[in-house]
DNA sequence: CCGCTTTAGTAAAGCGGTTTACTAAAGCGG
DNA sequence: CCGCTTTAGTAAACCGCTTTACTAAAGCGG
């Protein structure tokens, strides 16, 4: 007699109860049932009800090397903006049927070990959700290298062997800027973020090409840097020395929906109202920004995690495919603290 | 000669690498290190390294019958409150040496689904965070028979066998009705959710329980019940059907945060003003309700998850103790809103 | 130097599936 | 009735790791 170390239900469990072999119950299980009598088919189906069998997919993943799970790596949260990834690459992997692993990485330690584990998890493929800063990306060749298909996210890597999905920061800050001049705005500052990312430099560079194109000139005093996760004190503190100027600006451009929050109502706390004195935009279109009615450059997020998880699909099954680049655009979405809709309706 | 099928280094290709056994291998994996010569190991160490050798957990998982996987369900998002939980319980599954296994269930079928995935995964355990509808549970009752612990996050099970966390409804609401009552408001509306679900029938007890503390009677008058995912047209509606009434409320609770923000819209649109003429309170504490400087009863999303997965852990280790349920408060969170801070300085 | 214990390490049987190569029986044309 | 092909199903190797039971050698007290 032998004796059974777990109780589980296993194939030969129902190969036992059907009066098969352990491959026909197998072949049952993958839809290979071409070659195979109905009856027989029958019994192996009953005897699985009957047993309440569920197959292991860690069994399965030993034997095909497959493990229908792809890995989502999410860096440096600092707000909810990523996490709007996860939904969209939730659905679509589900639907292509795949689980999805998801691991937060808090610094870049943190995300080589979230690669590894994945690795190590056998992922079918993974994708990365990033700041946009350029960095050391050996460990993600390795694991390409591997057979792991992976797919970069916002994270504009300069190597091109990656799928990635991009958005353009620059296009975006250029269409706000548009959008202010167009409505007769000429001082127009710009909370840009840490200076040595590459989406502040991106959006610096959208900010410069916009004000060539109004024919204005850059003035530095409009230009604030500044740190993201620094606490909204510094916000507050360059919004203040914005209003103070001279010149002040009429119209502001945050470098994300939280400052812009911030800044409007330290704008507010100066005795100015927006948009009325000050048109303000941010960037981000987070879930919350339609409460408060901001205008503000949209960063396809969701979308930028759709797109990834094709990409990663398409080269599971074509591994040897080109590596391909998106750059989705950054639409404009006008809200109420433009002042749009003020001057369409005087 | 052994004709290799993937190119994936195993256990085997270090043992023989290093010159020992397979087993000897392992037992440096795993650091049974006791009865090993320190040359060994090092030999062992260094042919790990020099091949790139990576453990399959996969494999592992099927000797060991433990996966390192932990799963979690979010039944039926409309609104990103649920995903508060995701990021604490993954910290603290991979603080514990644990991964996370992410499913959105939109639908009772779905979770069915997402239930037998991770059950097939093999997961070591599983969370599910829904709403506090009573529902089907057999599913659940036959993942934890198989010996797979289950934890329970605001779906208020009445089957005592499952670890659970829910939160205080009636006492949120209670409060926030103790905080408008002792701000001088005598006739307070309510909006509650869908009628038959649990979470309405809990708030309007609290609101029953609050307006008899403070010796007022109920109004049918001031309570509207409505679903959740209409369109925000519905709460318009009754927005403007209360401030309509003869006697209109000057305090309203809504059924959520978003809700309050469309109230909040709608009372202004009928020219009155909040707080000065109508106070309002939402439920959640979205991560948004800040910046609309919204009073709300804070949902603890993000400390039922971890409580959960602390549950879990705790079942994992110990699978014979006996259920335990948790309750957490819902603390009001004071803002603007509701008008107490004109209050408190007039 | 002998028998016993301890030490360092190994062989081999699983874990629960997939897959390849094989076989027995049935069908079939001549 | 014979030799061939087709059909329905099976045996057994293998995926990469863990773990138990075992062994050879070394240590050691007397």
């Amino acid at each position: 007699m032998v004796v059974r170390r777990t109780n589980r239900v296993t194939i030969s469990d129902v190969a036992l109860a059907a009066g098969v072999s352990i491959s026909s119950v197998s072949n049952a299980l993958n839809g290979k049932t071409a070659a195979m009598t109905e009856e027989t088919l029958q019994r192996i189906q009953s005897a699985m009800q009957e047993l309440n069998y569920r197959p292991s997919s860690v069994a399965r993943g030993l034997a095909t090397q497959r493990t229908a799970t792809l890995g989502l790596v999410l860096t440096e949260i600092e707000t909810p903006l990523f996490l709007q990834a996860v939904t969209p690459i939730e659905r679509e992997a589900r639907r292509a049927g795949y689980s999805l692993l998801l691991m937060n990485a808090r610094n870049e330690a943190d995300e080589r070990e979230a690669v590894r584990l994945l690795q190590e998890k056998q992922v079918d493929g993974m994708m990365i959700v990033s700041t946009s800063d350029p960095r050391q990306n050996d460990h993600l060749h390795e694991v390409q290298a591997g057979g792991i298909p992976v797919a970069l996210i916002n994270r504009a890597d300069l190597w091109t062997e990656f799928d990635q999905v991009n958005w353009d920061n620059a296009g975006g800050v250029a269409s706000v800027l548009g959008h202010f001049t167009a409505l007769g705005h000429r001082r127009i500052a710009i909370l840009a973020g840490p200076a040595d990312r590459r989406s502040t430099q991106e959006r610096l560079q959208g900010y410069r090409a916009g004000l060539q194109a109004a024919g204005l000139t850059y003035d530095e005093a409009l230009v604030c840097a500044g740190d993201y996760t620094s606490a909204a004190e510094g916000w507050r503190e360059s919004a203040f020395g914005l209003m103070s100027l001279p010149q002040p600006p009429s119209a502001i451009i945050a470098s994300d929906d939280i400052v812009a929050a911030v800044v409007i109502r330290a704008i507010e706390e100066t005795g100015r109202s927006v948009p009325a004195d000050v048109a303000v935009a941010g960037i981000d279109d987070q879930p919350f920004s339609q409460y408060l009615a901001l205008t503000t450059v949209q960063l396809p997020v969701a979308e930028a995690g759709k797109q990834a998880i094709q990409l990663i699909l398409r080269r599971i099954q074509h591994p040897e495919t080109e590596a391909q680049h998106i750059l989705l655009p950054c639409p404009l979405v006008v809200r109420a603290t433009c002042g749009a809709k003020r001057q369409a309706n005087p």
